[in-house]
DNA sequence: TTGTACGCGTTATCAG
DNA sequence: CTGATAACGCGTACAA
């Protein structure tokens, strides 16, 4: 065994094998045209005692084209990203590419920044999970990025709300948020509220307007909505406040699986019973949901395959028009939200 | 606002700023040689004007080091990895290096591939998070593709054991398990069970037996163990097998949240009520426990700190010794134990 | 089928 | 301080 110093490079394995630089390129890649089986195998003999390693910065070089793709997510500790990172994931090991992972913290600057850190390492696709702002003028700037990344003939695909210029996987949270006011009248609620999350996300924004605009049209009074932050902590805030009022309400809705959680846990430090007292549902059926009590009801999100269907779609040559891939989900009821008369 | 397609090289910048290509790659990256705060001005104008963004596959190339790190985790969605993740990104972020993500699904081989995938792609470094299993013949073939990536000038470390031929950050499972009994016999405790997930893996192999042998050298009998997979799952099946059986036992230790997550909702299912029939305590003291009900006695690891310094470690030029950081942490005594008497 | 030679985009060395 | 020019490691027309 060959105990050379340092990188190997593809010419060392030529030199050994006795064959030239492009034979040894041919014999190891296998490109079109082909190669002795002979002078193949000893050049794979010859990489084999030297221990070479392909440089796939050297190969994207002269490709003009890497085998990574770029994943922006908001928080990777956050199962609803995790869950759809996993999807990613998992076609890119399939496909043999790389994932480069970033974090915006829910920065619009960062997101920037990473869509720029990609662009410099020529990712071949770039996959942004997180919700829009309702404000379009902090699209503006990504967009600008992205622009640029594409017109280098790189691919984006955003999920979420399609108002990005690229292609999107459409997460279909106004209808869903109808079907889950559906649901739970045909429980038997009239009377909710909706915590509402951030309004400055369209995610939270969407889905409970559709499910406000779903109970109105039922002709059921309006829901009280509060707003907070779109995490476990805001929906325990939310739900606080809430509770310190005199709204009259049979069943909340929480528009994230993380505040109907924060929510529960208010309820019960205030020793209310869940769903006895008050019935309450989530969205988005994150995996810890099973190990909560009482089981959540909430609309199920096929979140894995949004990040399969999400590459799939970054990776397809693309079109004339920016593409959607709708994806919706179902609700599962589950033992937070009780039948009511 | 120039419109060229496909990408802009440094060479048509330095062509439109009029100088030449060394005067334009010093503008812009900076080099120890200085240039005219004029030109450099110009250059820069140039730069912004046709949208340049360097090629960090070149410059890698050129430099012989990338700006990218690997990390290997088992399962992101695991909340123990993406935690850990968090840490190594923070840094990675402020550092300006670009995080590669694979998982290995708990796959040895897979680990190898990734290992390799990273080795092709020239990472700077690579941090390695899973437990390592406690048949050394597993990590073999690891050992050596960490070898050969090591003598390319890579830096490796392992999160865990420090068993593997690479520095590491040493997580102090055997004294912490340790620790973790003397706390729960103060609390008056002396029939324990463990729920020792796989006795393959070192993790919980080293729990469960600073647990046990803190037990036995105060004097009390042997803890009940029961082995079964190291997850939820896992926790919820070994937890049930042990209510099946007749052994008897006041506190439960789980060598993980997980587990003991699990566990806890075997226990509800089946009326018993925690920590009044039985106390459980787990390991890690995860992000979300907080959200499980009762409150969850554990140890708590600074799983975010552990990430930032497994790269650091990892970004320090190398001693002649493989290095260990070792981490500990704390228990933290909640709801879920009880003092008896 | 194999070898030669050029180019990918950038940095660094060495003269001007 | 600036400008040619040689690498870096590899793929691939083109020629043999």
């Amino acid at each position: 065994m060959g105990d050379p110093h340092g990188p190997v490079t593809l010419q060392q394995v030529a030199a050994r094998a006795g064959v030239s630089l492009a034979t040894a390129s041919r014999a190891i890649n296998g490109s079109a045209r082909k190669v002795n089986p002979q002078m193949a195998e000893r050049v794979l003999q010859a990489a084999r005692e030297l221990n070479y390693t392909v440089n796939a910065q050297a190969q994207a070089m002269v490709r003009g084209r890497s085998r990574v793709v770029g994943l922006v997510v908001g928080d990777i500790v956050d199962p609803y990203f995790s869950t759809i990172a996993t999807g990613v994931m998992g076609l890119a090991d399939q496909l043999g590419l790389l994932v480069t992972l970033a974090a915006t913290e829910r920065s619009p600057e960062r997101e920037c920044d990473q869509m720029r850190m990609f662009s410099s390492q020529r990712a071949q696709a770039v996959v942004i999970v997180g919700s829009r702002s309702t404000d379009p003028d902090t699209w503006t700037d990504l967009d600008k990025r992205i622009a640029d990344y594409q017109h280098r003939g790189g691919r984006v695909v955003n999920v979420g709300q399609p108002v990005l210029q690229c292609d999107t996987v459409a997460i279909a949270n106004h209808g869903a948020g109808q079907e889950m006011a559906r649901a739970l009248m045909e429980l038997g609620h009239t009377r909710f509220a909706v915590l509402a999350g951030s309004p400055d996300l369209m995610t939270a924004r969407d889905r409970a307007e559709g499910f406000t605009q779903a109970v109105v049209a039922a002709g059921h009074p309006e829901p009280v909505s509060i707003e907070g932050e779109f995490t476990r902590d805001g929906g325990y805030a939310a739900m606080s406040q809430l509770l310190d009022g005199d709204d009259e309400f049979t069943c909340v809705f929480a528009v994230a699986d993380a505040l109907a959680i924060g929510a529960m846990t208010a309820c019960r430090e205030r020793g209310l019973t869940i769903p006895d007292d008050l019935s309450v549902a989530g969205f988005d059926d994150i995996l810890g949901l099973r190990d909560i009590h009482p089981g959540l009801t909430t609309y199920r999100l096929p979140l894995e395959r949004v990040g399969l269907e999400a590459l799939q779609l970054a990776l397809r040559t693309p079109g004339e028009q920016w593409r959607q891939v709708p994806i919706s989900g179902e609700v599962v009821i589950r033992e937070s939200t009780r039948r009511i008369n």
